[in-house]
DNA sequence: ACAATATGTAAACACTTGATTACATAAATA
DNA sequence: TATTTATGTAATCAAGTGTTTACATATTGT
């Protein structure tokens, strides 16, 4: 409950996740919010804490309402980890080895040669 | 234990992600990728069954060696989920007034027109 | 002043999680 | 064949999580 938590296990939670996109283009009240899901106020509230904590949101008080904005610049974090596979997934190749060759010799337009290197663990087919 | 685990839960956890972050470039058996981490084989263990049962790596077992592999695309949902918020945090709008005039008068160069409109519930200051 | 509204908080609870230790099994190796 | 190696699994446990109900507090409206 009072465990440090970071912005990916903020985002963990599905309820947590409709939270982000509900607001994401129009700020509302905690009860606005909470209209908008089965369980209680107070989870939700729980939940609003959490991502505040977090820095995905920020909270304007006006009288007894709670405006709750999306901060996204601090989603960049999850953006940013994410971003470092893309390189992966978006080189259609199908074998480990393949990717090497492609990393290993970018100035050639084919990375697809099929020059053996000497064995090693990480080359055994099927990985 | 049984529960069904999305990739958002998958990657909630910092040991998970560090074993993502490893075999990202090179695959690795389990004993191998147990030995970067201070918890317990079995530990691991679990944690690659869950990477694993959430499509974010595939295991390709020779002899006794279980060999893990990331499956870039698999992380694509989060990529795909979080770059929805991107042009929020890419616009250097500081207020949610000024990105709905952005966003609704895209026409103008000038998004940045002071024109107020009806109040309304979102529109009031601090949002 | 009083009632309604918006919200926080605490206690309680079931469930999940991440971890360990101990044991089991299959494959490689001496 | 006996031993080491790579790994899975089960039992157990402490902590953490998400939720509810009940109550408290401050603000707004009548």
């Amino acid at each position: 409950m009072e465990t440090r938590r970071d912005v990916f296990q903020a985002i963990a939670d599905p309820t947590r996740r409709q939270i982000i996109s509900l607001i994401a283009h129009k700020s509302m009240n905690l009860n606005a919010i909470a209209e908008h899901f089965e369980v209680t106020r107070p989870a939700i509230s729980n939940h609003i804490k959490i991502l505040y904590e977090c820095g995905i949101i920020s909270i304007a008080q006006t009288g007894r309402e709670r405006f709750c904005r999306i901060q996204p610049k601090n989603l960049r974090e999850v953006a940013d980890w994410v971003e470092t596979f893309r390189e992966l997934w978006e080189q259609k190749l199908d074998s480990f080895e393949e990717y090497l060759n492609a990393l290993h010799s970018k100035r050639k337009k084919n990375g697809k040669a099929k020059r053996r290197r000497k064995s090693h663990i990480d080359t055994k087919k099927n990985l």
